[in-house]
DNA sequence: AAAAGCCCCTGGATGC
DNA sequence: TGCATCCAGGGGCTTT
């Protein structure tokens, strides 16, 4: 579900609105991936700094302390002054002055976790191994993808997907910018030429770049902040798209497995 | 070190 | 209408 453009719409809907909140209460609904790591009351009296994004985490920066939320496949974050009644699926609340974050997550593949810091040990363990952030031009840079492809023998669509070379490409972006690059998902990481990397390192940036703009994808439970949902429709080429024509050349599209994970191509225009 | 499988969980769509 | 089956945007963990 949230990919990176969901997670930063997600992001840039409430991180100036909560800036500056306190604390009033906290309420837990039923487990998420992992436990919270702080009684909840003792989170009662801290401020919200700001939120910033790391890969698909979300990071609730406290006076002490920061919150990790993560979407997992099925979350959704909404923020109002005014949240009402908790629904079945609402597990997590941070009540503030300025107004309730509720989780919202069917599957609860999603998390909420206190950590210390970002060197403390948990921080570390879920956000030490993440690659670079694809839209961040400083970071992501065409050699160093390239670099980095050469060393890896495994289906360019899971390289991709793994998180660890460049994070946030979930499985419909990755499938779109494999589409927009003109390669073939199945094609090892290792034999991406340099000319086709630097293809690939645009595409992935202007594939999420577009996504954010348009307000991320909806497709089964994403919903932005203030719980809008089918507002913005996917742009998608090749994603969900099997048997209908290519947009392109009219061939039509291939639904494969990788990994367990649906991977969409068109023959034709990926080789 | 890297790759491949497994699994967490619920709900919607599809087929009989 | 009811029930079984399959599928879903993620990713950590364990095993090769």
């Amino acid at each position: 579900m949230p990919e990176l453009p969901e997670v930063e719409v997600t992001r840039l809907g409430f991180a100036e609105r909560i800036a500056g909140a306190r604390i009033l209460a906290v309420r837990a609904g039923k487990p998420l991936r992992w436990p919270l790591g702080i009684e909840p009351g003792a989170l009662v009296g801290r401020q919200v700094l700001d939120v910033r994004r790391r890969g698909k985490y979300l990071l609730v920066d406290l006076d002490a302390g920061l919150l990790l939320m993560h979407l997992g496949m099925s979350g959704s974050l909404r923020f109002a002054r005014d949240a009402g009644t908790a629904g079945a699926h609402d597990h997590f609340d941070l009540v503030t002055d300025l107004g309730t974050l509720r989780l919202n997550d069917p599957r609860r593949f999603g998390a909420v976790v206190f950590v210390e810091g970002e060197s403390d040990s948990r921080a570390i363990k879920l956000l030490g191994g993440l690659g670079v952030e694809p839209l961040d031009a400083l970071a992501f840079r065409a050699d160093d993808f390239h670099a980095a492809l050469r060393r890896r023998k495994a289906p360019i669509k899971q390289v991709l997907l793994g998180g660890d070379v460049v994070v946030g490409v979930g499985n419909i972006y990755a499938s779109e910018a494999l589409f927009a690059a003109g390669i073939r998902p199945t094609l090892p990481a290792a034999r991406v030429s340099l000319p086709r990397a630097t293809k690939l390192h645009a595409a992935v940036r202007a594939t999420l770049a577009r996504a954010v703009e348009r307000g991320g994808s909806t497709l089964r439970d994403f919903s932005n902040i203030d719980g809008q949902n089918g507002h913005f429709q996917l742009e998608a080429k090749v994603y969900a798209r099997a048997g209908q024509a290519c947009l392109v050349c009219a061939t039509p599209i291939r639904k494969i497995l990788q990994g367990q994970r649906s991977t969409f191509y068109c023959p034709t225009c990926q080789k």
